[in-house]
RNA sequence: GGCCCAUUAGCUCAGUUGGCAGAGCGGGAGCCUUUUAAGCUCCGCGUCGCAGGUUCGAGUCCUGCAUGGGUCACCA
């Protein structure tokens, strides 16, 4: 491994630390049972209220007169700045809680002269470390800990690119330099995380977002479960799969696209609300919203329809929001630079009205690809050379994408939707050439997908067949264990399936799902 | 996949008309007993993304490739 200067720098004083009988790497901490996490170490000195000078310095367990305790205890994290000025030197010291200072000062009768000049010349910033000692302020009034004893827990020999960081008169903090190529940063996520701690703050609140809904569907009577990610057959979405082997067995196999045929077999199973939250893999382009592995919440409810999926679905991502969103914003967050009301009821219009808002095109006027095809070119809508071929769902479909989906930044549903792009939805029942379905949309995006699930075993299979006829290389496959378990009866009910990471890029207001995800998937390595 | 832009030190970036590779931060050596973008003195640490080409001479111009960003196409 090729190193360059300052990290050789680093490997000379490695082996310094090792001549002198410090494992640079020892296998633990020492003082574990006396931890305090950073914030609690800085509040303790703040609440010693004391700041210590130069003579009451010598005796520091004299520098405390409250009541507050000051027996010792120790902080263990990361250096993150280091700074000896002569014969003190001070440090900053972050753990997962936030910072605090550590000082050690020659002269002080509880550190000696050694352990004062290994402390200066043999820690650097990026290094882990642990300390006991005794809190106080400085005269500059930052809250500190005197340390006694120090042990180093682990060296770091490249170099972390921390910006430095100047308090602005307003109390905001201007960086410089940040660490910034977005290249670099999600190659080397493990630097992006240790340098830049509003990256950290971003998967802290995916992570309350994922309870959020978990916590919600928990207690509106799911039952979680997991299904198989490896699939003899996919299906549940138009979208092309990944393609794997199994040697011994000699099989293809596929990775899921979705779950929802798997979740949907358990409903026959009398398992009446279930959902799962996991991982689905498509083999389609990566875009600021599109990433080859993402991740997806779907659930099933016996005996609901597309409305009362509706219903629940504006309270799950209510409670998501809430999960996330401090209580003083109201609900109230930013993105791409529009304001979302999470809290507000979200609108509710169908398809045809929405397109007909956008375009001034009533597509219920035409009634085949062909006619509908011929009106949008005719009103300039969509070239020739795009409508080729198309069915009248995906015309219809392509006119909400281009006209409609980016004028939805309030949380919208949309519902009514083209029976032919949708093979696994119930038709409406005055009206077999739309389903009963919904998507909902939020900053520009479309973001979650519902219907009455179709579990009729004839229609079904006839739905399959004529997907075959279609062609289309995202065309479902024929899933026959799918129709028998249906035949076996499975009741009326609901389903949804929703994107947690483009939900998380909404509610931490993030450009590109990139940001959202702690790998996500580059070219390359 | 098409088009456009970018890629220079560990990080963030300058680099003029083709003429010795630069700055700030970081790092090293030294000074400094309450610093906090600490300060002062000295030190540049480099495969200018990669491979070719043009030229007396290329970070700079040309071609191809790679990676990233933007955009269009595609995409439940």
């Amino acid at each position: 491994m090729e190193l360059n200067e300052s990290e050789r720098e680093k490997q000379t004083k490695l082996a310094r630390i090792r001549a002198l009988g410090i494992n640079p790497f020892p296998p633990r901490a020492e003082w574990i049972a006396q931890r305090v996490m950073a914030i609690e170490a800085a509040d303790r000195a703040k609440s010693t209220g004391s700041n210590t000078d130069n003579q009451n310095a010598d005796q520091p367990e004299q520098a405390s007169h409250t009541s507050t305790p000051t027996q010792p205890f120790s902080v263990m994290g990361r250096v993150i700045r280091k700074n000896t000025k002569g014969k003190v030197s001070f440090a900053h010291i972050e753990d997962e809680s936030g910072k605090v200072q550590f000082f050690a000062r020659l002269g002080d009768d509880s550190l000696s002269a050694e352990r004062f000049q290994l402390w200066d010349s043999l820690i650097d910033v990026g290094d882990w470390v642990e300390a006991v000692g005794i809190p106080f302020l400085t005269k500059a009034g930052e809250p500190s800990l005197r340390i006694s004893a120090w042990n180093l827990l682990s060296k770091a020999i490249t170099p972390l690119p921390l910006a430095k960081e100047e308090k602005q008169t307003d109390g905001s903090i201007k960086r410089y330099s940040a660490f910034a190529d977005p290249d670099l940063r999600f190659r080397q996520r493990y630097t992006d995380l240790a340098v830049n701690p509003e990256v950290r703050e971003i998967f802290i609140k995916r992570a309350r977002l994922v309870k959020g809904i978990r916590d919600f569907m928990d207690s509106n009577g799911f039952l979680e479960v997991e299904t198989p990610i490896l699939q003899p057959l996919y299906g549940g979405a138009a979208a092309r799969p990944f393609t794997t082997h199994h040697n011994q067995l000699d099989q293809d196999l596929y990775l899921r696209i979705s779950y929802e045929l798997y979740l949907k077999r358990l409903l026959v199973g009398n398992i009446e609300r279930v959902y799962e939250i996991g991982r689905d893999f498509r083999n389609e382009g990566v875009s600021f919203k599109h990433n080859p592995e993402f991740t997806q919440i779907e659930f099933y409810a016996a005996y609901m329809d597309v409305f009362a999926v509706m219903e629940l679905t504006e309270r799950m991502i209510q409670a998501a929001a809430r999960a996330v969103l401090p209580a003083s914003t109201n609900g109230i967050s930013q993105f791409r630079g529009n304001t979302i009301n999470w809290f507000q009821p979200f609108a509710r219009q169908t398809m045809r009205d929405a397109i007909c808002e956008h375009t001034k095109l009533d597509y219920t006027l035409f009634p085949d690809a062909e006619s509908l095809g011929a009106e949008i070119v005719k009103q300039n809508l969509m070239s020739a050379e795009l409508v080729r071929g198309k069915t009248r769902g995906k015309l219809i479909d392509s006119l909400l994408g281009d006209y409609v989906e980016k004028t939805l930044i309030q949380p919208t549903f949309l519902y009514d939707y083209p029976r032919d792009i949708s093979p696994l939805a119930k038709s409406k029942v005055d009206d077999p050439a739309t389903v009963e379905r919904f998507e909902g949309f939020i900053g520009g995006m479309e973001l979650c997908n519902a219907f009455t699930e179709l579990n009729d075993p004839f229609d079904q299979e006839q739905r399959f067949l004529d997907e075959q006829k279609g062609g289309d290389d995202e065309a479902q496959l024929l899933d026959e264990d799918y129709i028998r378990a249906m035949r076996y009866g499975m009741p009326p009910n609901g389903g949804f399936g929703m994107g947690i990471d483009r939900l998380a890029m909404l509610l931490t207001d993030k450009d590109t799902i990139r940001e959202v995800i702690l790998f996500p998937h580059l070219r390359q390595g």
